[in-house]
DNA sequence: AGATTAAAAGACATTTTTATCCTTTTTATG
DNA sequence: CATAAAAAGGATAAAAATGTCTTTTAATCT
């Protein structure tokens, strides 16, 4: 659903959030600690960022990484299309391939639609619950 | 949130569900095709399943996969835990180290607890949303 | 201008996940 | 009892994700 990529992207990103702006930049090795992100891996994913403008940058001295007024308004997908890609985060829960959001498959309506009620189904839904009134293989593996 | 390889399981043990009972056996050569897993690969995942009780196996002429009546009471969750672990499945969104349901992150309140609605929140909330009101950073970074 | 600082970029290493292959064990059946 | 069918198990391979290191480029300061 999330590479830890985008996670930690997400609190990189976080952390710019509460800590930088146009005239307070802020190094790699001054937030990798806090995020708990190893430095080298952080200052890649940020400089991805950045360089697909979801983020903010300058080299030099007192360079680092901030967001501007304009990248405080992005959205968390944002952030993780550019880690992950869309594609990977919209893909179904159960559909290796072709399943999504807009062509769903049968598990879908139970698990996939309201992707987020996820564990709880997990949890209470057994597999006689799962194909009670179905016995159409088809249905179940449209790809 | 949930490998490859535990959607593959969930796929398989539908499959059992719908084809399969104590007089009817499945051979992995007969079902990985409509399931789309690879042979070898369905095989294992299915020999892991069996060996933890959660589906049933015979071996020899005749002998296959499939699902007791007792098999069928499982719920989905059965199938991850063996195959992913259940600390995988039930770590945070957020959280790559210690954050889960019974110590939640910040973040958590919004993509975590209810990690269902997540795609929407994704796209709806912006940075400025999750910080406002914040400005403590070991708020956001528990571990 | 020159030295220094910090991100950008890209090559390389490691680990985890996914996948395959091959041998062994079990078991039904003729 | 011999044979063949099928899962079980182990070793290995390939791919993807994660992580590290080194060099290059741009900004700043003296």
């Amino acid at each position: 659903m999330l590479s830890n990529s985008s996670k930690y992207a997400i609190k990189g990103v976080l952390y710019l959030a509460l800590n930088s702006d146009e005239d307070h930049k802020v190094m790699v090795r001054d937030m990798h600690g806090v995020v708990h992100v190893p430095e080298a891996y952080l200052a890649k994913l940020l400089q991805e960022l950045s360089r697909h403008g979801v983020i903010s940058s300058t080299r030099g001295p007192r360079g680092g990484f901030f967001l501007s007024k304009e990248d405080r308004k992005r959205s968390l997908m944002d952030i993780v299309k550019v880690i992950d890609g869309e594609k990977r985060v919209k893909s179904c829960v159960l559909g290796v391939k072709d399943c999504d959001t807009d062509q769903p498959c049968v598990l879908h309506k139970l698990v996939g639609a309201n992707k987020s009620k996820f564990i709880k189904v997990l949890e209470n839904t057994t597999i006689l619950d799962l194909i009670e009134g179905k016995r159409d293989v088809e249905e179940f593996f449209p790809v």
